[in-house]
DNA sequence: GCTATTTGCAACCTTTTGGTTGCCTATTGC
DNA sequence: GCAATAGGCAACCAAAAGGTTGCAAATAGC
């Protein structure tokens, strides 16, 4: 589960939206995924790949039809690991803000 | 600031890199921040230059030399708002992987 | 003033990305 | 068995992303 890919997945305000139609509504099929969507279901297709290969979903086939189920634990890796870090630096941009608008260089 | 603008810029790696970075010391120049990258001086102004539209950073101009700054504030709107709606997700997800690993399908 | 240093800007190139079309496979339901 | 439905796969294409080289501009230091 590189951090990397996940990063990547999110990037793209398709698959991002796409995650949110699993947030509403988990366990869609492909076809249910590709409604709401002006792009090709080939289009859907490689999006769902590629959230997969992040593992940000799962897929489960059940007969000719694929259901897709979000899996946020890496988002939550993010937040906890990533986000987490850059928590506790406003006060320096702030005071560094401070500076600029105070007018203290040039 | 759009939250579209802060997902591309987080999706580079080295953009990531150039944050942890500002993160262990702020208010570095354009030259200290090359250092250690492995690309030219112009490709890294393009990524800082990325960062900052996506209002991640912010710099200052002191003579001749550009400092740059963290701005974490983007980051954490991204955790409180869109990260946050995943946090309650996991039952469903564990409950549909449960399924998956029990073999109730195909 | 002259030189070195720091940054800015533009053109260009290559790879990746996001999307399409076209066709094939596998189920379902009658 | 056969038509309809759900999905997979590959080739292809345009645009964007990431990087380079080359040169100009501004400031610092002697």
């Amino acid at each position: 589960m590189s951090m990397d890919a996940v990063f990547r997945a999110l990037a793209d305000p398709a698959r991002r939206q796409l995650l949110d139609s699993l947030h509403a509504q988990n366990g869609q099929t492909l076809r249910q995924l590709c409604e709401g969507h002006s792009m090709t279901r080939q289009a859907v297709t490689k999006h769902l790949a590629i959230l997969e290969e992040a593992n940000l979903i799962s897929t489960e086939k059940s007969g000719r039809e694929k259901h897709h189920y979000l899996n946020p634990v890496p988002i939550q890796h993010i937040a906890d690991r990533w986000i987490g870090k850059y928590e506790r630096a406003p006060l320096r941009a702030l005071s560094s803000l401070k500076r600029t608008l105070e007018g203290n260089e040039q």
